[in-house]
DNA sequence: GTTCTTGCAAAGGATTTGCATCCTC
DNA sequence: GAGGATGCAAATCCTTTGCAAGAAC
């Protein structure tokens, strides 16, 4: 990690109220330098080959308060179990980043609408969900 | 559970290779009669009001049929364990029904516009994050 | 009668927690 | 030095699996 990248991340964790240690700062790092979606395993592994004694509760640890500072995102905001979509109707969702509540809005009622253009990829769409994140009324109010 | 439903079960069932059990079908009906995205403790507690003695097990082999036959939907499509975003740039998800693989496409490369307009239930949106449901380059390919 | 389904208990995977020790601030 | 972070092990939550007994075809 250059200079300016460490001076970066201290920014970020003063920012967050979080001390700079050494795991985490290696734990950021690698994050920062893997393609896709990794998971918390993945992320785990890659750390390792730096830090052979870093424990795989430390790297959830770590992610955990990155997200929650703000720092990376979830890729799915949804529940952690399971949920079953029984509105059979073409319809998207809302889902608040505080409480996770999911609320169906029909797709006319969303007022969105997709060009007919190629996918990149070659990739072959069927259908396509949107999730709308942001704070349900009940949220705003208590904020 | 009235005749024309029944038979709408039976039917569903012989479509997709299922045994019409007493279980499955009060599973069936209480999903149909379930408002919102259950997850499947919660549809096992209903289940058991009629069926005291069915299984928790039971009712996860259900849903996992009725979604495998396509009779109910995932509301997630995501990986089962939790995956880290690390783009930044505003994208979207490209994601694979049959490989589960999730592939970034930036918003402008998308080619979808959102008229503005007030959403639903007061809801506040900050951003927003759609997946495209299909079938990835390589499983196109192995069909 | 054969095959599929059920209920139970046990196993499995993912994630969190408690706690003693260690490191930042 | 006080408070937060780490590593470890155990605990928890969610989901699946193996299997004997029972029900559907």
């Amino acid at each position: 990690m250059n200079k300016s990248d460490s001076d970066n991340f201290r920014a970020l964790c003063e920012a967050a109220g979080l001390a700079v240690t050494h795991q985490r700062q290696v734990t950021y790092q690698v994050l920062q330098s893997m393609p896709g979606h990794p998971s918390p395993e993945e992320v785990y592994e890659q750390v390792r080959l730096e830090l052979p004694s870093i424990a795989l509760a430390t790297v959830y640890k770590h992610i955990n308060v990155f997200i929650a500072s703000g720092m990376f995102h979830d890729v799915s905001l949804h529940h952690g179990s399971r949920r079953v979509e029984i509105n059979s109707h073409p319809h998207h969702h809302l889902v608040c980043t505080v409480c996770r509540s999911i609320t169906d809005v029909d797709e006319e009622e969303l007022g969105l609408v997709r060009r007919e253009e190629k996918l990149p990829h070659g990739f072959l769409a069927e259908r396509y969900s949107v999730d709308l994140l942001g704070k349900c009324a009940d949220c705003q109010r208590k904020a």
